[in-house]
DNA sequence: CTTCGACAACGAGAATACGCATATTAATGA
DNA sequence: TCATTAATATGCGTATTCTCGTTGTCGAAG
């Protein structure tokens, strides 16, 4: 799986190619417009991540020209949240779907495994802790085979929980997984939906599946 | 173990501070290179996280200097990537490792136990005496394979005693590496945390691991 | 060997920090 | 607009940390 990263930000670039590079993505990162164009019709990849604010060569006109050009690759773009009329154009120019910026890391690896399946079949990776299955593909959760319904940020946090069911993550961890670059460390948010987790899946139940290590963070229960 | 921090922007600075916390280290932060030397000097610290790019003295200049002046201290350094030059490279400089800029938290975590660990002289990085076995990455403590549980505080003490095992260590000395910059000198909370992990360590035996040094300290008696 | 003083250990309770739930406010999208 | 989601603020209960007074122990001097 190989992807392209067309971002002029180099702080956002290399947090995202550092993301995809974990996931086992090889990734090439591009940082104006005229070379990202460049590279998406030399090389065949599997997904295309492009921001539309770019110097030189505005992300549409990229976009148009590659579609033109017949590249096939899906096509995700990142806006800024204002640029509502961009994203439009966007979508129309042949982008399949968008993020708004600031988002979190965990987001965009969710809809890039989104695309890299509808495009391919990407391996499946099904999670599962006890009786919780998650599928990264479906972002369906289920518990005893009852369907489980998440917002976006607590799917991304429950995802991220179970990837790394059995071992401590820290608030810092979890802060930088689930949320953006600027995450504020005095408040309360992760705790919070902590809560919103454990109300959806421990419904019920005298153990929750979700442990507090006190002073440090929370873990997710792994079997046995 | 006792940590310094030399970065000027408050946001990542109190982020690196937050996330060592919650590994259970003794976190003090400057945000000026001068400064940042008086630390270095003034207290034995286990470990300096170092910018380079800092108002004032440089970074560089301040590794320089703490060298010069005798500090012994792994220094980890952080730099931006574009500011990777040959010497930084070479860690020639007197620095032991360095990170660039941005970086994922978890990465900064491994390398500062790698160099602690180094520092530290235990090869595994999993401490072992008699039959209690500490694992600095997981913070697991057990004795005879049974888990036993800390809280912070009698974590950071067990393995600050752990890591100096059948050396002699002085209250002054457990204070500076266990507890923050104002500590009162006269109280006896160290006693009294002795005394927590001795009941929880030496539950029914008859000798204990942790002796008192009448009139100095405490000592982790070392095997044999 | 005894006594005394200094030091350490212990127990109990006060103060604090932390996590959690809930309510409220803000942002986003239909 | 309203509905849904995200983030913030606040108050409460409890685990942790610390203080303090008392009891116990060690060791040196008499």
């Amino acid at each position: 799986m190989r992807i392209l990263v067309v971002e002029d930000e180099p702080k956002v670039a290399s947090f995202i190619r550092r993301a995809l590079e974990e996931e086992s993505y090889a990734v090439d990162v591009c940082t104006d417009g005229t070379g990202g164009l460049d590279w998406a019709q030399a090389v065949d990849y599997d997904l295309i991540i492009l921001d539309l604010m770019l110097p030189g060569l505005p992300g549409v006109e990229v976009l148009r020209r590659a579609r033109a050009a017949g590249v096939k690759a899906p096509v995700m773009i990142l806006t800024a949240r204002s640029e509502v009329d961009q994203r439009v154009k966007g979508l129309d120019a042949g982008a399949d779907d968008y993020l708004t910026k600031p988002f979190a890391i965990e987001e965009l690896l969710a809809r890039a495994r989104a695309l890299l399946r509808r495009a391919g079949g990407a391996p499946t990776g099904i999670l599962r802790v006890d009786d919780v299955v998650l599928n990264p593909v479906t972002r369906e959760v289920t518990r005893d085979g009852q369907r489980l319904e998440f917002t976006t940020k607590e799917y991304a946090l429950m995802e991220y929980l179970m990837r790394n069911a059995g071992r401590v993550l820290t608030r810092s961890m979890i802060a930088e997984h689930v949320w953006d670059l600027d995450f504020d460390t005095f408040t309360n948010v992760i705790d919070v939906y902590i809560s919103y987790l454990r109300n959806k899946i421990d419904k019920g139940r005298e153990r929750s599946l979700i442990q507090t290590i006190r002073g440090s963070g929370y873990m997710m229960r792994s079997d046995g």
